[in-house]
DNA sequence: GGCAATTTCAAACAGACGTTTAAATCTACC
DNA sequence: GGTAGATTTAAACGTCTGTTTGAAATTGCC
């Protein structure tokens, strides 16, 4: 049996429009790259790996050449998730570094949680496939991505609370918390929604709202969070 | 061959601990628990039917007896997806006719969004699957189930979106809609997080967030999102 | 150019899936 | 109590799944 190569994580788009040429992407790129549209169209159970190595343009036995088994496939694109979360820590880490010596506004932590996202979401061939995922992975959890995002998430979320309660010292730790939890859901709330296949935001309001409209979605989003944090605590009223 | 009978939709709890008086329950209805309760733990393309039959205590074969195939098994669960819902407008319609002939505050209404949904899902046999699989459905949009939202749920925002437009004549309807995506967003989130085998919140926020209180979550839901609806437009700043 | 290692390929594999069948069992009514 | 209908059952069906196989094709190197 022949050892298959370590695979090397790189963000080459598959190259839609250049039909021309194939050879540029490796096949085991290619795979990967499939898995991520087809798991985010079909989820990890509904989608075959038939339909990956179409898309794929390889052979069927490809995927067990080059990566052990369907569940060592699925495990390797869920480290993929990681790239969106991993940009919001580069904006936090961001705009830390362009406040020095003080701190970010609440308003900059926001927009660095938010805009990132928003960005990636846009892109229909890498970042998109991956928004997609992030949410089914949120609504079907297997133990395994459990422990994922315990391990590699808890730690960027602990960075957010700690730079809003700089920006906002009156705030209690906990509350601060759950309006962390809340803000990511409403993020990725209107980032599902957003999607071309849904849009029901958009009819919904009769074309008042334009998810297609990055500026628009950031602004909106950090309006709404900002005001969230900045309202008296739950007790208050 | 033999003509299956209409379900009736009720909802009896599966009777948990009575675990000695099995006939209750009539089979067409324990399969429609099994299947929610199984659906919602491995999603609709994981889940077997065998796993259903086992679970609700029936032959393989009823499955197809009473429901025709797994699509339409598939079919009448989705259904029940609207019992959530619609105790949402439930909640609304009980809060104007209390503030008739006036109308109710924001916080009323935003009440009225977040309860129900945040009750429901305490109740582990019958909403917390139901919430589970909303997510789901969301995350993994079918092309039958935007259908199915765009029919019955829309109108419900509409509902929810004029109410709040009455409490706060100030905002624009577009910002009405973005707000109150958020908003779902901020409710699904913290619902999703509260699931017992997750609760990743009360992890992350080492004990401070206890998210198996009702109180707590609903008290926190409504602070953040009213303060959100009451922040400054999004151009504003 | 020839050899060795790597990669591709068509074909087949066992197992699990949803579904169907026909007989067995139960239930209600005369 | 016997009969017609409804329900339950065990077993099998064809199909599709992920995976394996061994041979063919390709590639890199001396």
């Amino acid at each position: 049996m022949p050892t298959a190569r370590a695979a090397i994580a790189s963000d080459v788009p598959p190259a839609a429009g250049t039909a021309g040429r194939d050879a540029e992407v490796p096949p085991e790129q290619r795979i990967l790259l499939a898995a991520i549209a087809i798991f985010s169209e079909h989820g990890f159970d509904g989608a075959t790996l038939r339909q990956i190595t179409d898309r794929a343009r390889v052979n069927l036995a490809a995927v067990n050449y080059y990566y052990r088994s369907k569940d060592e496939l699925v495990r390797r694109v869920l480290e993929r998730l990681m790239g969106p979360i991993q940009a919001r820590l580069a904006a936090l880490e961001a705009c830390e570094a362009a406040a020095a010596p003080g701190f970010p506004t609440l308003e900059a932590v926001i927009e660095a949680m938010v805009r990132p996202t928003v960005t990636l979401s846009r892109d229909e061939s890498g970042g998109r496939p991956l928004i997609r995922l992030l949410l089914q992975v949120r609504a079907l959890p297997r133990p395994e991505t459990a422990r994922f995002f315990q391990e590699r998430v808890d730690p960027i979320v602990e960075r957010f609370v700690a730079a809003i309660g700089r920006a906002r010292p009156e705030l209690a730790r906990a509350d601060i918390f759950w309006r962390y939890n809340f803000a990511l859901g409403a993020l990725m709330q209107v980032l599902t929604d957003s999607d071309p296949s849904l849009l029901r935001l958009a009819r919904q309001s009769g074309g008042l709202c334009d998810t297609g409209d990055d500026e628009a979605i950031t602004g909106q989003l950090v309006a709404f969070i900002v005001a969230g944090f900045e309202g008296p605590p739950a007790g208050a009223r």
